[in-house]
DNA sequence: TATTATCACCTAAAGATTTAGTTTTTAGTT
DNA sequence: AACTAAAAACTAAATCTTTAGGTGATAATA
């Protein structure tokens, strides 16, 4: 099994359209990037990083007549959680410790973590 | 005001260093290197980061006699919470509520997490 | 059938990151 | 003063990321 990176700027922004719409043709991915993103690549350029994506192991491509529809391997969550466990060393809790001390967390959403630690508390 | 870049791999383990051991020299930064990555750059190599990462402004360095005593210019928590923003466009709860999902977060954390909640209700 | 559009594939190349060798400066030591 | 060590500065190059042009296949259409 090999490290998955971090991914880069642009495979990020790629990723975000597909966990955001769903799995995607390179072309509907280039659409909407378009929205998304202020520089919008080229269309070739999309599916240049889409296959070295998938080398990669950050994408997967089913075939959809003659064309490839790309989904993601892995979630919002996962890569987040992959990136906190980077910079701190695994320890998770030091992270959501010191985000509440960092970010002003607005009222309703402290409510919201609230009941989902709760929750959580139930079922670990 | 430029936007600051998602530290890349290199540049995480240095400033990873500098966090956990505060403010250092090129070769303090190298030697500690040694323990943290399997694979420790030459000297010359961690020289030039930190050079090329203050004219980004990830770090900034002050003179100790003819040595420079690099430090970072912005916490770890900083780091997360900016990458965090990046993947959720700014949703600061999702991401608590993914990483619940995930279940990274152990049980006697998430006593700790709750009183923090607790404590930023009353004073936000 | 000829034309056009859309797609994957191949290729090149610009740009950024990461690596380390060489040079120069400075200070300490013999 | 000559030698040595340690440091920053400079330079070059390998590798990775990001860009897009060109080609050929396939399908739709005139």
């Amino acid at each position: 099994m090999d490290e998955l990176p971090t991914p880069t700027a642009r495979e990020l922004e790629i990723l975000k359209v597909l966990w955001e719409s769903g799995p995607k043709s390179v072309s509907e991915v280039h659409r909407l990037l378009k929205t998304a993103d202020e520089r919008q690549p080229h269309i070739n350029t999309v599916q240049t990083l889409l296959r070295l994506m998938e080398t990669k192991g950050l994408v997967e491509h089913t075939s959809e007549g003659r064309t490839f529809v790309y989904a993601p391997l892995f979630s919002r969550e996962e890569s987040a959680a992959r990136y906190l466990d980077r910079v701190f060393d695994g320890a998770a809790s030091q992270l959501v410790l010191s985000l509440l001390k960092a970010e002003r967390i607005p009222p309703e959403e402290l409510e919201q973590m609230r009941k989902l630690i709760n929750s959580a508390g139930k079922r670990g």
